[in-house]
DNA sequence: CTACATGCAAATGCTTTGCAACCTA
DNA sequence: TAGGTTGCAAAGCATTTGCATGTAG
């Protein structure tokens, strides 16, 4: 049997999971670096991803793999879904309930065995929606 | 207003759309390009990729960005659902009807302009399946 | 002909990792 | 004080891009 790993709750940790926390943010390793070193000026962005994992292997944090190139780190646990702006990648919760469901109209369908699913919205933010809105109507009225 | 490109029918362009539809795969780029290559053993994997793209925005394949870090081409660009295996990564399409009223249940409870979603299942393939079972096997029987 | 496409190699962007020094339980 | 953790830098991996050359239409 594998011993489990004891765990240390280090400054660095601890800051991370505090930052997330407060800002409720659905944020990629980078960002969070960012804001951790206005803390932590030494804290190096290896740190950050190590930890971002870490935390996430012991349930405190979310792992998000959306659409795009970059993992972002959801402050709240739980199962939920989420909209990403095409435009500019922020990312928001999704007001919709989870579909437990799903997998039933999978069974005996597929040879493989299902887990779970992954459900994404793909939008625009309101930032980008106005942006949007405003090109085309340049593009009207010339 | 921008012109619109000709696209030429070039015999790398057609050889990989071909390879995509005869395997009738979700393969990887990678994996796309060491097939093309008994074919066109010159072929670089800058062209793989620039070819994907372009065959993807003609419209004639669908670029997935599923879980993981790789994406993956379709030979079949309608809209439908994967199931992805977490072990070894193999895609195969998910026996589901699209969701077509997801969207609806966003309408005025999200600030943001919803395009449309995206949704993934994950479990093992059969093989995948036979060998995570065979561990548990030998760690009962020890 | 000429604009689009290719091959090659270098560059990019995000993430992971090896290692010596450092700290937490 | 043992073993998890850190900072730093280098490496890894998938993908993209600059450029001179090639070619489809």
């Amino acid at each position: 049997m594998p011993e489990k790993k004891t765990r240390r709750m280090t400054r660095q940790r601890k800051t991370i999971l505090d930052i997330l926390r407060q800002t409720k943010s659905h944020a990629s390793a980078d960002e969070i670096y960012e804001l951790v070193r206005k803390q932590l000026p030494r804290i190096s962005l290896g740190t950050v991803y190590r930890n971002l994992e870490v935390l996430a292997k012991m349930g405190l944090i979310q792992k998000l793999e959306l659409g795009g190139t970059i993992k972002r780190f959801d402050w709240n646990p739980n199962k939920h879904y989420h909209i990403r702006c095409l435009v500019c990648g922020q990312v928001d919760d999704a007001p919709i309930a989870p579909l437990n469901q799903l997998e039933d109209e999978l069974y005996g369908a597929t040879v493989f065995s299902i887990i779970g699913h992954r459900l994404e919205f793909e939008g625009l933010c309101p930032d980008c929606t106005e942006k949007e809105a405003q090109k085309i109507d340049f593009k009207e009225t010339n």
